[in-house]
DNA sequence: CTTCCAAGAAATTTCAAAATTTTTGCGATT
DNA sequence: AATCGCAAAAATTTTGAAATTTCTTGGAAG
């Protein structure tokens, strides 16, 4: 996720050992662990590599992720009791500090991991109230995929980008507080869209417009 | 997936290395590999289990499944050629032979991997032509899981669920070529709502009367 | 009666080397 | 010029045992 390796990069075992200081079948056990949630690709009898990065498959992990996010947030929005809105407030408020910061200090590097730890927190926090592991287990899965392959695609993350999705974060929020299902998915989809590519059949829940207003 | 392990039940290397004539680190090993596809449980430190089954849980992958299965026959809808339907087309065909036979011969556990393979090819071809290898790689993770959940439900697997079951399919079948996105999602709800627990909140895509009619 | 702690037992993880499998390089054949 | 086969090299997998961690048990303290 730090793109210590390149996309589609082989890892062997034996020459990682050096570097990890351990031995060779550590290395391999790991790495059969990193392939559990998808960060590393692993082929019987031909070993590991670190995943292929392509614009099909930055816009499959996109996709999926926006479905799941979707799913996850109607479910949140239909059986989440206040606990949940109180969480949701919290993780919101945090994230929002912290992406506050970083507009004002232009020190985007610095702030690089606790932003997205902070991200994924509100991300989960939203679809925490689903009553589903499975959903939620393999959101974090796609989460951690979708940021692995956003690290490869040198963007400008710069003043504007933050700018933006504290708008886009907002929308959500509020969406989800306000118990609007359909809003908060198109809030989500507009979140996220960005990563799509265009011709492409989208996602099935993308109305924007009339739905928010 | 045979239940040759009960829910829940401690799988220790050392222990198994007997049953299977290998190295407790090999056990390890492959323990890791089933624990990718969800059907072992592994916890850093302490070790691995086979996994839960809780009438829940069970609610839970069946809902899952309902929904990426939906979202995959809409994609390949959209987007698959002759090609595609010729592939369904086969592949139901193979489905229906031997679940006729199955009701014939009355040798339900003769066939249960037979037909096993033969479900999942059909359930996969539907989704093939997604053009989502995300979507296709956790449908198959989730479908073993499906399975598995339901090896530990001793149910009738009579000659009446067959007889259901291969109604079912044909509606599934018929949707898909006649390229009716609702009507499918519908049909694909209807084969595999059974497995749902009431009181709980339900998929997006569940109405079924009139779509199909 | 519960809680805490330590020692022993059991389980998990790591290691280094051997065994197996795949890949590579090179010459012969079509 | 391309394909095939074979030996060497490289990589992956397996092994058995050592090291580490967790779990259990029994007794002392609160």
């Amino acid at each position: 996720m730090t793109a210590t390796f390149g996309p589609g990069e082989k890892l062997k075992p034996a020459e990682l050992q050096g570097e990890y200081g351990c031995s060779a079948n550590t290395i391999r056990d790991v790495l059969l662990r990193l392939a559990k949630v998808g960060l590393v690709e692993f082929e019987m009898q031909r070993g590991f590599r670190a995943k292929h990065s392509t614009p099909e498959h930055r816009h499959d992990v996109a996709q999926f992720r926006i479905m799941l996010e979707q799913e996850g947030a109607r479910l949140s929005i239909l059986q989440g009791g206040l606990d949940w809105e109180a969480r949701l407030s919290a993780s919101h408020h945090k994230l929002r500090h912290i992406e506050t910061q970083i507009i004002r200090d232009q020190q985007h590097d610095t702030y690089v991991t606790l932003w997205s730890d902070a991200e994924y927190e509100f991300h989960d926090t939203l679809i925490s109230a689903c009553k589903s592991s499975v959903l939620r287990e393999t959101f974090e899965s796609i989460y951690v995929q979708f940021r692995q392959q956003m690290v490869n695609l040198e963007r400008d993350f710069g003043t504007d980008y933050f700018k933006a999705i504290i708008v886009e974060h907002q929308s959500i929020l509020d969406a989800a507080l306000a118990r609007n299902i359909a809003g908060c998915q198109a809030a989500i989809y507009d979140h996220l869209k960005r990563n799509l590519s265009s011709n492409h059949v989208g996602p099935t829940l993308q109305r924007t417009a009339e739905i928010t207003a």
